[in-house]
DNA sequence: GTTAGCATGTAAGGAGTTACATGATTTT
DNA sequence: AAAATCATGTAACTCCTTACATGCTAAC
């Protein structure tokens, strides 16, 4: 049925964790309690990664060679005989900043989740418009559609429900709209630079 | 830290989806594919659950002796030679009639998490008036809790951020006030309810 | 009589949390 | 020098999804 080619990277990086962490790596080298900080700064107080998801993730990169770890020794005439394990720095290999323009290209299903959303908007600035217009073509979509069924819903059962859930429902409801106007907003903008970069514009035909 | 006994019910029902399954058989007994469909009309069409989760939590339950299957022999002529699988219908034991009460009377920390105030929402008509101001308060406090977390993260990374994302944070803000004024008419409307049945108002001891 | 939709189930695995364990640095 | 905070890491576990497999029932 889908005509996705089953994505999520086999050998490395895949989920959203993982670009997230590449993307802010690639705007300075990091260590992992920085990263976790960003993290959360990105992502909104509401949705953060606890260090048993983030420091095997870290891990997982590096040993796909995405990632190369800085040890540091700050003091130049120290040398460390005990291996200092404290404050690992990592940065972007080339293969990682390749992945990264891989993930930041891809404008799929995953983009328009509301974890996978966030993150890719954090990383617009890197993105190419055309993949801007497609993400927030998808996420607007995603979202009409369960508005609609949102809706739908709300009819079919306003007799059996009504009491409390339906007033949570309505909320939704108006949170949905409030996006879907934003997304067309945002759009229209996009819309303006991708037609001041590339004139011809179409992806396809046009006469 | 946390005051709370480490609640998650060892022997039985513990997660949101075991709560609203309890409450919706409390409603009418029905058999797994029903009840999956009432599933998605509390939670919303956003979250439902899969068959995956569905039928193993019934039969944990089921094991657990809070649920009783009804096997249908639709056609009381026909003797079942061959088992009939299709169509199990569960119905509420009295232990799991007790166990939705102890559920029902719970108002800690999963009952404001989103998904477990939506559940606990839909069962509000099989819930004491207390506790329901309860679990409207801690939702509420939640909430202006991430309220605050995320302005607080907005003036604090308004230089850094501010393009794309600050956009979405500023949505989510927006979204949560409406959320907390909502939630501050309900527990005013509760409160009427509450004063009204129980005019000397004290959750603790009276005569 | 065959397709479509209703209905039930299992095995494997992904994604993330909690709880624990420890070390380093800064502040008081 | 004690306390707080910064920082890293692992093992066990929870919860849920995906993909698969199967059978029943109604409609065409």
């Amino acid at each position: 049925m889908s005509t996705q080619p089953r994505a999520t990277g086999r050998g490395s990086a895949s989920g959203v964790l993982d670009l997230a962490l590449l993307g802010l790596l690639a705007d300075a080298p990091m260590h992992g309690y920085q990263l976790r900080v960003r993290l959360g700064e990105i992502l909104g107080p509401v949705r953060s990664y606890s260090y048993g998801s983030l420091y095997p993730a870290l891990r997982r990169l590096e040993q796909a060679g995405l990632l190369a770890v800085q040890q540091p020794l700050r003091d130049p005439d120290e040398v460390p005989l005990a291996p200092r394990r404290s404050r690992v720095t990592y940065q972007l290999t080339p293969a990682g900043k390749e992945r990264l323009a891989d993930l930041l290209a891809d404008a799929g299903p995953q983009s328009w989740s509301d974890e996978g959303f966030g993150v890719h908007l954090a990383l617009f600035p890197r993105t190419a418009v055309q993949t801007r217009l497609r993400i927030l073509e998808g996420r607007r979509q995603r979202l009409e559609q369960r508005r609609e069924g949102l809706r739908a819903a709300l009819s079919r059962t306003a007799q059996r429900v009504d009491d409390y859930t339906a007033g949570l429902h309505q909320l939704a409801l108006q949170a949905y709209d409030r996006e879907v106007l934003w997304l067309r907003e945002l759009i229209a903008q996009e819309g303006q630079k991708g037609r001041v970069l590339d004139p011809q514009h179409g992806p396809t035909a046009r006469p």
